[in-house]
DNA sequence: TAAAATGATTGACGTTCGTCAATAAATACT
DNA sequence: AGTATTTATTGACGAACGTCAATCATTTTA
């Protein structure tokens, strides 16, 4: 728990009393390979963040699975809209490998929001961080063509591509895994 | 100003001294159609609400215009990762029609975020109605075709098609003018 | 180590897209 | 109303994409 409370507190400072509060709201829970953390249908009712090992955000779309997301160790995760708008998931979170996450549930944090400017801040400061990687993804959409899309997150995270198989980077890319093939050929 | 604190109020229920404070900050600013909010190189240090008019958000790639977002009255806008980040925007604000906005300034939010929880958190449900924005394009980006994307827009506000014109919807879907019409064509 | 399963590449083909140029339609202006 | 400007459509063509199927490579598992 040490690591992840020095995670916490660079987002925020909160005062040990703080800090007791909201550790109690988070539960360490462990996953093996293949298992879900949400299914399609549920209400995404946490945020997670990961310790460690890799998760991946997926829907099913016309019988075939479709990653929209990757979650590393120190991200924040969840179904976000599902859990803004208390509706069901769309999507599934599956663990890629086995790995540790903390999880928070929402009614914690919205019974505490009241108390504490710094939950609040939490809570504002995570959405922000959550916000900034979708905002940046899709303008790639908007401007970039999927070659470029390619070589950006190429460049920004080459980790992924060893960590993750390429027909997920494909889907996450928004592309079929013949076209990535075809685009990697002609760089 | 009546109806703006009914709006906000809508979102945080704030006391007569925080709305005293909140209201300071907002500058209610007039534009004609054409001008400039934001251009491309400046810092975004501010978030804005529509009171009246039609604005848009527009990046120049490649000497051409591309369109991303539209404001309509009632939504909150900024180029708020350039707001976020502190960093340059890339992209330009502009007034499509004449209209009002309320304009409040970063340094302001954040001078009194540390006062009020509810100051923090009506910035945490903006950042929040920005990110599921953004979230529902991007998701249809991954997982629907342009044609599907363009009868989602149809169905979702049809009241975009008539106030904008026709080539900056196609860029607001990641497509070519001419695609979009041979997309209409089509069905 | 051999067989099975998974992932990546390649080929063929049809569809859609982007680009450039021309024309038609709609809108704004005087 | 008539002209100018802006916006939308259409045509032609090449490039890139999606799909389906086959093959090749890599990794897992027995």
């Amino acid at each position: 728990m040490k690591e992840f409370k020095k995670h916490i507190k660079k987002i925020v400072s909160l005062s040990e009393e703080e800090w007791d509060i909201l550790k109690n709201g988070f539960k360490k829970i462990s996953y093996s390979k293949g298992d879900l953390i949400l299914s399609e249908g549920e209400h995404c009712d946490f945020i997670g963040f990961v310790e460690t090992g890799l998760f991946r955000f997926y829907i099913i779309k016309e019988g075939n699975e479709k990653t929209t997301d990757f979650w590393f160790p120190l991200d924040f995760f969840s179904d976000y809209r599902s859990f803004l708008t208390n509706t069901p998931s769309n999507y599934n979170i599956e663990a890629m490998r086995s790995g540790t996450i903390w999880k928070l549930k929402r009614a914690y944090m919205h019974k505490h929001y009241e108390e504490s400017v710094n939950f609040n801040k939490l809570g504002r400061i995570i959405a922000e961080q959550i916000f900034l990687m979708k905002s940046l993804r899709l303008d790639s959409f908007l401007i970039d063509s999927p070659k470029e899309r390619y070589l950006k997150l190429l460049n920004k995270d080459p980790n992924i591509l060893q960590a993750v198989p390429q027909y997920m980077i494909a889907s996450y890319l928004g592309i079929t895994p013949e076209s990535l093939s075809r685009i990697r050929k002609r760089i």
